[in-house]
DNA sequence: AATATACTTGACCGTTGGTCGAAAAATATG
DNA sequence: CATATTTTTCGACCAACGGTCAAGTATATT
């Protein structure tokens, strides 16, 4: 039995116990020795696999977003797909994975501002996009091969959708009703479609993905 | 000398405290005794003004945009003046407020994960988009009215517009290069321009934008 | 002068993130 | 199997934190 397995094993033990408590409670409000009993490990072995609380949340959330990512990879690579068709697949990837953890818990018994989760947010949104870009890129690189996207910066234009989905599909860092989502969604759609020369309608997938 | 002026002097006391240290070191490492001891007065003084740490975080980057945002509605009513000047205008008057103590600070002797401004960049971005979003409406609106943009969604594409603009500042959120950040920027005009209509280089002012 | 109100303060408290040395478990070596 | 060596576990411990509070001082009101 390889070592990396049994490490392996401990670490996740660590970070089921967060992603548990996490649906529970706010972060701020959560102890490292709470981690450590809810995994049931004494708190001097956390520091043993982790260097820091802030650790710990980053690992968490790497691993949220592992099988999702894969899949945006896998996607990136089958050429005879639609671009188009492949993006909605690769939204559709992110919103099926684990998130749950990252929506506002409002039924909790402790009280702080909503600002609390911002590590959580920010890590999220930071990791999604970083690691989505250069998959977008790619098949949005191949859209424009195919004739059928006109754009003459792909890498941008990536950024520029991950950026704006993510931010409104986290809808922490700027609340938002469901209409008003929906109204930014067209909005940038509508861009979209005008400015990448794109047939009007082909991107109204994007509206139906399932929004907070 | 009414009492509003008088405990508004001990709140910017503080609030000078605050932006001083942070222009040092980061949040999680300014302790509130800390803050109060550079302000000159006890610790227990702060929680008279303040209900939490976290508060005079938001009341110093409440204040730090003030200004900025004042001119951003005046700029929204001066309706002789091109929709994309104002804009640029609007832009400008954000760079030149004192987003210095946002910044990297990398010479502290402090070292945290990056992550730890979370907190900071939350709130600064959060607060910058949702304050600027109506005025840039507005502008967007008269834009449309006068001819001078085509696009059905203002309020869409002005969220939009701040999203990718805010984020790109920050660059806390995605650490980029300049030349990246270039990209970005030239794919979003590019993207606008085409996208609504708009005379290519009408936009190429926000290239102007002294990035980071 | 007396009373009431607004403000100031630092000692104090409960908890926290993180350290540490020793013990225990696991593994390797003879 | 015993012994040596490394890996892993642990909770008492520590300094430091955010926040409270009763007691004090200034200021205004009568």
């Amino acid at each position: 039995m390889p070592v990396t397995q049994k490490k392996g094993k401990k670490i996740d033990l660590i970070l089921d116990a967060l992603q548990q408590l996490l649906e529970e409670k706010k972060i701020q409000n959560i102890s490292v020795s709470e981690i450590a009993q809810r995994a049931g490990i004494g708190k001097g072995s956390i520091y043993y696999y982790f260097t820091s609380k802030d650790a710990i949340l980053d690992a968490l959330i790497e691993r949220s977003y592992e099988k999702p990512l894969l899949t945006a990879q896998n996607l990136a690579a089958q050429t005879e797909i639609s671009p188009f068709t492949r993006m909605a697949m690769l939204f559709q990837a992110c919103q099926n994975s684990s998130v749950a953890f990252i929506q506002q818990n409002g039924s909790s018994s402790d009280n702080a501002s909503a600002q609390d989760l911002a590590f959580l947010h920010q890590k999220y949104l930071s990791h999604v996009i970083s690691e989505l870009k250069p998959d977008l890129t790619e098949i949005i690189k191949q859209g424009i091969q195919n004739g059928e996207i006109h754009f003459d910066y792909p890498a941008a234009l990536a950024e520029i959708v991950l950026i704006v989905i993510a931010v409104k599909l986290d809808n922490s860092l700027l609340p938002s009703t469901p209409q008003e989502t929906e109204e930014t969604l067209k909005g940038l759609i509508a861009l979209l479609e005008k400015g990448t020369d794109i047939a009007p309608g082909t991107l109204s997938y994007l509206s139906l993905v399932p929004f907070v």
